[in-house]
DNA sequence: GTCTATATACGGATAGAC
DNA sequence: GTCTATCCGTATATAGAC
């Protein structure tokens, strides 16, 4: 790990995340970056000599690092599966009325729109994704479920949440997670 | 309805909405818009005077008809909610795999960019949503669900469907749909 | 590492002829 | 209803000084 811990370098790519969640690819424009982040107006090309793309790429690589984390921790906290998932999803709508920058649905929001235009941005949110679903899955498999229902259950409740947060960000308030929550016992009673 | 059938117009519409699905609402250039639906380079701002907005915002309201006429006709050949959702789930993988332009995620893509800067099109959005909602509600019920439940249970269906198709586009594959599908019994065979 | 200046393309939008 | 020409802002990216 030769990277240094630049501030510079290090606000460019938090800046990024935040306007990509917000803004989408084709919103977020690099001046925008630059201004929002105070990072020396000269710096860009330098940190990221592949440009916007690479701003991106290390910007998705870092959102996948936090997301994955925040849903570990907050799994964590209960031993069952149905309260540690039920408990995420509460979490999840706390941050989105808190508002803070929460507000936007961080990788949706880039693959959507260059799905069909960039391969390697759509690969590396592909692996977002799966980093999230393997962390849900994970959870139910220490709760005994089989590795297939696992797989399954992870799959919608991956699904479940960010089709909630698009509802949510569409109608400016966190009902549709709250409903997902409550649905989360129904799904996971059965087959355990 | 003064409005004419003029296929100028509607052209512009339709190509709009492809476009708006596959690339957003800052990545869907105007000279993209004329030159892909083939209208008279000319007749863009006679048709819409106030431009990329109000192309976007009849767009969007013609993906509402599309998009919902789609739903209802869909799950209106099956009388059991259960077996109709689980159909309908499955039609829309079918179109999915079959590529035409239904690649690419309708309302989805374009809510998430614009949330936090077009309170207008936010709005059409939420009330496409709406329209979405209302027609899986109306379903289940149709099938003795109270109206409750029903609410619940169609926010969370839209939502699962939704989230699938940001992971099927994602993917490049149908499968979260099919998981999705397969998990619609367990959500909906209980108090009704 | 950071600066300014600039190249170049494309965005949305308007004017006025036909 | 449609066409061309054009304005103007902004986009990404590069060059070269400091």
């Amino acid at each position: 790990m030769v990277k240094s811990n630049n501030t510079t370098r290090n606000k460019l790519i938090e800046t990024t995340g935040k306007l990509l969640q917000l803004h989408g690819y084709s919103g977020t424009g690099l001046n925008e970056i630059i201004k929002q982040s105070g990072a020396p107006k000269g710096s860009l090309y330098y940190h990221f000599p592949e440009g916007k793309e690479q701003l991106a790429y290390e910007a998705i690589e870092r959102t996948k690092e936090n997301v994955t984390n925040f849903i570990k921790d907050s799994l964590a906290r209960y031993d069952d599966p149905i309260e540690a998932i039920q408990n995420f999803i509460y979490d999840s709508a706390k941050r989105f009325e808190a508002d803070s920058y929460f507000n936007g649905v961080p990788i949706a929001n880039i693959v959507l729109e260059i799905s069909k235009t960039n391969d390697r941005l759509r690969e590396l949110c592909r692996k977002v994704f799966e980093s999230w679903h393997e962390a849900f899955a994970d959870k139910l498999k220490s709760g005994g479920y089989s590795d297939e229902e696992s797989w399954d259950l992870a799959m919608t409740i991956n699904a479940m949440i960010q089709g909630a947060f698009v509802i949510c960000l569409t109608r400016q308030d966190s009902k549709p997670l709250l409903v997902m929550a409550e649905q989360i016992p129904v799904m996971l009673i059965k087959g355990k």
